[in-house]
DNA sequence: TATGAATGAGAATTCATTCAT
DNA sequence: CATGAATGAATTCTCATTCAT
């Protein structure tokens, strides 16, 4: 009885949702650029002088979007890795739980995220997303070293770091466009490619995930 | 002393290069949408009507762009790499080309290569660009798994090659970003994640380049 | 005193009705293609963007001004002559029907009516205009004619109308050019060439409107 | 061996008439505001600043077309009927002879004429050309009309002549569009609406032509 | 004579954004 | 709270027209 409340008078926090629906629909099938705010407002069932109350300018309702998405997915990760496990669980658990959210949100987040490439009011923000990401991942590794006893410069943990994000990234992509892939398995080859390297692949090595 | 006559009614191909020498530029200070083809023009030092008379609309100008940089980048990286050497020396030689061009490109290629991501237009472009590059890698790592009489799915391989394109075009990103990064030793450093995976680096495996 | 309440925020009723005026008079001015969007715009004290969101594109613009004149025409002529009364008085009656609109609407329809011929994009929603007028008289003959018993084949019919509607528009051009002459007589006279023909004519018989 | 003498250096006067052939062409294809001197150079075979200095601006090369081709059309009707033939037969003659002429130059000067119409520049030279019509017309008329004693207002006479011209140039309208039509016939048809009017015909009487 | 190179000027169209109700 | 009405400001693209060679 009161799912849809009427569609009329709904409280702000509904409102905001449902623009932040709309827009990143919008956003994602059309890119920014090509992404007017009338059709943005039209699609959320509302009137344009509302998103602007609501969600302020175009580039700001943008960063919104991008923020709704980014924590989301932030969330669906951290949970995945417990910091006790070994580095190679962890990584792979990070890297099933990414492709199991992009899985998810196919023409979502992974659309979104190739928006804000290039364009450049979003450097800053996008910037700050993968900042996160590649933190966590440097994170794990130097982990994972100090279990060792050894050290790397930081500076090459951040560059390793950044390959692997931009591996994972593209990879991602590719999910995105090919509908009929399986999420967990793209996890997988993703795992081997970063754990193993081409070298031990080429070798017939493989990695496979245990049993959870 | 007299290379440039001047400065008026020089040979169209003179001008073409000009233009998108300006093109080049502003592309990728401002990115695609925020450019104006009267930025452009003034630029180049020459007049609209030109431009337009010369490489056609905005979006066929930025194609041309992208072509002449993608051609531009594939010529530096073809001769790199013998097939009859061993796949780590030609993975490696591969990527010492590449980051050798965005290094001397930086606000060439790479950013360019930034802004036609994302903008649906150029998908077309540059997903065969980047299918270029993943065939070449792709069809590497395929003749050395024959060398040694093993296979793999074809579909593996490609995503494989596609982890590692990715790998490498985020870490391009990153030396574009650090203008004071060696492209050599970024080279490098992709060589390692990408032959040696993140699992053997944590154990301190290290891979160096054999001197030339 | 206040039907037009100050100048602003008029309901889009309204406003549409003064673009299409302005439109009408300045196309009928200097001419579709001479006409920019901006002075029409600007006669109408509105701006651009309004005619886009209203009206739409320049030759939308146009094909509304056909159509509502058009119409106007159509009314002002249906009706004129009820199809019980003699050929003559009916073919009379629409004749005095039209030169009283065109005389009345001057510098709106008659010039509007010049300038939709011969640009091309116009030439469909024109002919269907003069078709229906062509239907119109050739009905009209038609009906004559069954009542006297006879027939003609029908494409006769079809050219004969479009010579009576020809020699009807060229008056009406010369109407529109001669501020000074009266519609009524204008009416007249072309009744007596299409009525009784020059052989007629020649040999002085006169048709005359009998006192309504 | 020397119909095109090899294409190049020809004679300024054989070099205008293949111009004017290429913009005809043009013009009556594209109309006139649609052509662009780049066409028309190109239709011509030759570079564009030669067809300034040869025939001047856009609009004079226009009003150059229009002079040749009314020209010619006048030259055709000229002949067709001397002066001492009874009325009905002068007026039949000249009929034929311009159906003749639109019927051989349909996308000739039958579109031509159609383009100048409404383009306001041109009014001026189209007006010229009309009233020379209207004039042949209205002097056949008093000609035949002092003949037999009578005398009609001369504004009647040119009205007269203008409702005849008017239905001419529509039923060479209605010729040029229908390419099957036959030009003989069509001028019989008018013929008939001119000479004898709606009344008679509606009333089985027939103007048919003597055999020459 | 003949032309490739070059441009000034203008036109349509679109959008993010804001009043006034 | 909500919206229809309204606009300033760009931007792409086209064309007739003219130099300089």
């Amino acid at each position: 009885m009161s799912t849809v409340p009427a569609f009329k008078r709904l409280p702000r926090a509904v409102r905001e949702q449902q623009m932040l629906d709309a827009a990143v629909k919008v956003f994602s099938r059309r890119g920014f650029h090509a992404s007017s705010m009338d059709e943005i407002a039209e699609d959320a069932g509302i009137s344009k002088p509302m998103v602007y109350a609501y969600l302020g300018t175009k580039e700001e309702l943008f960063v919104a979007c991008l923020h709704r998405e980014g924590t989301r997915m932030m969330q669906a990760i951290a949970g995945a890795a417990a910091p006790d496990l070994p580095a190679d669980v962890r990584l792979w658990r990070g890297l099933r739980a990414f492709f199991g959210f992009v899985g998810a949100h196919r023409d979502g987040w992974a659309v979104l995220y190739r928006q804000a490439r290039g364009e450049q009011p979003f450097a800053g923000e996008l910037a700050t997303m993968r900042t996160r990401l590649v933190e966590v991942v440097a994170g794990m590794l130097d982990h994972a070293l100090r279990a060792e006893g050894r050290e790397i410069a930081a500076i090459d943990l951040e560059v390793v770091a950044y390959a692997l994000v931009g591996a994972t990234e593209s990879l991602a992509d590719w999910l995105a466009d090919h509908p009929e892939a399986d999420p967990e398995k793209t996890a997988t080859r993703m795992m081997n490619v970063a754990w193993l390297g081409a070298g031990q692949l080429l070798h017939g090595v493989t990695w496979r995930p245990a049993a959870d």
